[in-house]
RNA sequence: GCGAUCGUAGCUCAGUUGGUUAGAGCGCCGGUUUGUGGUACCGGAGGUCGGGGGUUCGAGACCCCUCGAUCGCCCCA
């Protein structure tokens, strides 16, 4: 008979496991726990929408429209497609929820995302974002408070060496009138350009400002700056969003030639990036930015609705994950039997050890339990789990047992003892021995 | 979509200019030893050398195709 061939995972998808998972873990929990802290209110989205719903928002000349989509038909014939991010997802549902009743109103989520394209470090075709939106709200302090949380994840997360990079793309008249005459500049050195910025003066000529072509860069520095385009509302929106964020503390950059590649973007840009030469830029490798967002104001007319402001930012969680440093908390206590027969009673107290007892995280015990392998096995594993103190379950001919602590791995001090006498005591009736160096209990009978 | 590097036991890898039954360490299982017991010793299971085709008397090693991985470009979190 033929041996079944195992199937392979689909490209560009991970398995997440041990340190690397904890620290995805990790990161997940500190953006929920600071966005309840700033009142975003917790939301989930379908991870498939109409093909359209992304189509109209994200703009069709851009890559991930034209060429980076999961996309495919239902059995009704209706193309439907992964998201490749949370935000115009959200904005339909904002629309067809009538979430203006709660404008403006502050959004958080995390989940996964899809973009059709080749793996690479920090990329994969499945990612996860932790996302926070405020729709609604055209005031630039909403993006203050926007980029306040921002960064209070990233410190919180003890990510260090990265900064805030700022830069505004201005109303919509300004942003046009700035790219019309970059366009006139650099269609004047077309041929000294690269191949690659040759074609983008066409179809998306902002990009040029961030190309990492030398040849490009030249012309780069004396572009045109979209300081000189901004209209005076545009310049006193961008004046009030700086002066909220130094008055908060957030420390930022001023990024001339950031953009964002979505259309839908209107004035605050922004990207949290590692700083050259930090630890943080070396883990990233060429995948650098961690975390983006800005204002699209404009984005919700796109699918029908009212004109409606809003700000938002996304992080890519794999990405965050490579900057913590988490592994699994040490093991407290194993669990096992030293006789055959007894593992039941081994589980009975294991599990009264692990127990919600009312204390908090740093004070309840880590425990396992062993169970598999001859008794000699089991030693070794005990051992091995890194366990500071073994719990020994063994034989007493007058009582139900016996239960014996013993040392393991002593190189950490944390006061057991105590811990496991309270819990053994509240159930059974103890009967306490000193015996060699390891402390005993006998377990004289069941409490009622 | 493009480019570079790589793909040998569960894991990390070695396999000399192509030459007899493909190896090591770790892990796993069993035995002996060890009277706080992950040690030491002995033994065992486990590999269509990613897959397919070709060159050759002979290929894990050379050529082509394909799949996958890693890193970079485009783009982007």
């Amino acid at each position: 008979m033929a041996k079944t061939k195992t199937p392979q995972a689909i490209r560009g998808t991970q398995d997440i496991f041990g340190a690397e998972a904890e620290a995805f873990a990790f990161v997940v929990e500190t953006f929920e726990r600071v966005r309840k802290l700033y009142r975003f209110r917790r939301a989930e989205f379908p991870v498939f929408e109409k093909t359209e719903v992304f189509a109209r928002s994200i703009g069709e000349t851009t890559d991930i429209v034209s060429k980076e989509m999961y996309s495919f038909e239902d059995r009704g014939g209706e193309s439907l497609t992964l998201r490749p991010e949370f935000t115009a997802g959200i904005a339909r549902a904002y629309l067809t929820n009538g979430w203006q009743q709660h404008a403006p109103v502050k959004l958080a989520t995390h989940g996964p995302l899809f973009r059709y394209e080749r793996p690479q470090k920090g990329r994969y075709r499945q990612f996860h974002q932790i996302d926070a939106e405020i729709i609604g709200a055209a005031e630039p302090q909403a993006d203050v408070e926007l980029l306040a949380m921002a960064d209070q994840v990233i410190r919180e997360l003890g990510i260090e060496g990265v900064t805030l990079h700022l830069n505004t793309l201005g109303d919509g008249d300004s942003r046009e009138a700035w790219r019309a005459a970059l366009v006139e500049h650099f269609r004047a050195v077309k041929d000294e350009l690269s191949e690659e910025s040759q074609e983008r003066l066409e179809k998306n000529p902002l990009r040029i400002l961030d190309s990492k072509d030398r040849r490009d860069q030249r012309f780069v520095a004396d572009a045109p700056k979209i300081d000189a385009y901004l209209s005076d509302e545009a310049r006193a929106f961008f004046d009030a969003v700086t002066s909220g964020l130094d008055a908060a503390g957030v420390k930022w950059k001023r990024a001339e030639s950031l953009v964002r590649g979505l259309d839908y973007y209107r004035h605050t840009a922004f990207e949290f990036i590692p700083d050259e030469g930090s630890a943080a830029a070396d883990a990233l490798g060429s995948q650098s930015t961690i975390l983006g967002g800005g204002r699209y104001d404009g984005l919700i007319e796109s699918l029908g609705g009212p004109a409606t402001p809003a700000v938002g930012w996304a992080a890519g969680i794999e990405r965050l994950a490579m900057l913590v440093d988490r592994s699994q908390a040490p093991l407290d206590l194993v669990v096992f039997a030293e006789v055959e027969g007894f593992e039941p009673l081994a589980f009975e107290i294991n599990r009264l050890l692990s127990q919600g007892r009312g204390y908090s995280d740093s004070e309840n015990l880590q425990v396992e339990y062993l169970y598999s392998g001859s008794l000699k096995k089991r030693y070794q594993k005990a051992k091995s789990t890194g366990a500071m103190r073994g719990l020994v379950v063994e034989r007493h001919d007058e009582a139900i047992c016996q239960v014996r602590l013993r040392d393991l791995n002593v190189d950490r001090e944390r006061p057991v003892r105590n811990r496991v006498e309270e819990a053994l005591a509240e159930h059974f009736e103890l009967l306490e021995t000193k015996h060699m160096n390891a402390h005993t209990w006998v377990l004289v009978e069941r409490r009622k």
